[in-house]
DNA sequence: ACCTTACATTTGTATATACAAATATTGTTG
DNA sequence: CAACAATATTTGTATATACAAATGTAAGGT
């Protein structure tokens, strides 16, 4: 990936600037690359995100503030998210007996069956993106990122 | 930053998808300090982006395609971009006399002095994020970027 | 029991973004 | 030069996201 070539610039811009709209740019070809992964099943990369949380519960129910802390980002909405989710069968949602504030939502087993194929396809895309660093690259790089 | 800490998960995950989550979450990082800087001017990220595409251009006009390319993140709405920055009054717009199915953007008067007061908020905000590496430590981290 | 505060989620609203279709202008070809 | 294709931008519409306010529930103090 060539950043000058991508934003079209000949400008020499410092190195911290450069980084990070390096880092911007990989994110986004991250964020294309699964998202079309994800097409097929018709849920954003978010979602997916979910799913995978809710899959970690093994069975026990999350509530919406647990989902929304695991999230990898962020947001101000979860409730429509999994509006979203509940719409294509892949969670059920009901309210916690023992606290009437809270929900508990869990994934369905349709909802299972089509995450065990979304991560196979999102596993490709993944190893897609990163395939031209080998695995002594890749835990350079994690070791960079670690001091953000 | 630790990612594990911050998606408050214990499990291993595959070196693979670590990375990019990772990315994922300096990208928000970077995202959110920058807007953050860039929020009394009442400017997105993209708009700043598209305020400095413009002064690259030195006084020369730029018509929507031009600044879509060079734009970090592509969007497919630059015309409602550019409405935003009008309304400010950063930028002019008119019709290019030569094709007149293009438009010719340009920064006023305005535009180019608020956006030396972004630039150094925004390099601020930029020299934060990036303050726990060294130089070398950059150059080393855009060399592995570069293989993406 | 009553009042206040804190908690968990939902809803409203504004803005942002994605994608497709529409419009306007120019270039090309028979 | 009429018809068609190509280019550049705009508009419409659906969906996504951000932020604040509203709702409903629980807990603690008096």
């Amino acid at each position: 990936m060539n950043v000058e070539e991508i934003i079209k610039t000949s400008k020499r811009m410092p190195l911290e600037s450069r980084t990070l709209i390096h880092i911007t740019l990989i994110h986004n070809k991250i964020y294309e690359e699964i998202g079309n992964a994800l097409k097929p099943f018709e849920v954003s990369l978010q979602q997916f995100n979910v799913l995978r949380i809710l899959r970690g519960q093994q069975g026990k129910p999350a509530n919406l503030s647990t989902l929304n802390e695991r999230m990898v980002t962020k947001m101000s909405n979860t409730t429509r998210l999994v509006d979203k989710l509940l719409a294509k069968g892949y969670v059920n949602r009901s309210v916690c007996p023992s606290n009437r504030r809270k929900v508990e939502i869990v994934l369905t087993a349709q909802g299972a069956e089509s995450l065990a194929k979304m991560d196979e396809l999102v596993a490709e895309a993944e190893n897609q993106v990163v395939s031209n660093l080998s695995k002594k690259e890749l835990e350079q790089l994690n070791h960079l990122l670690d001091k953000f």
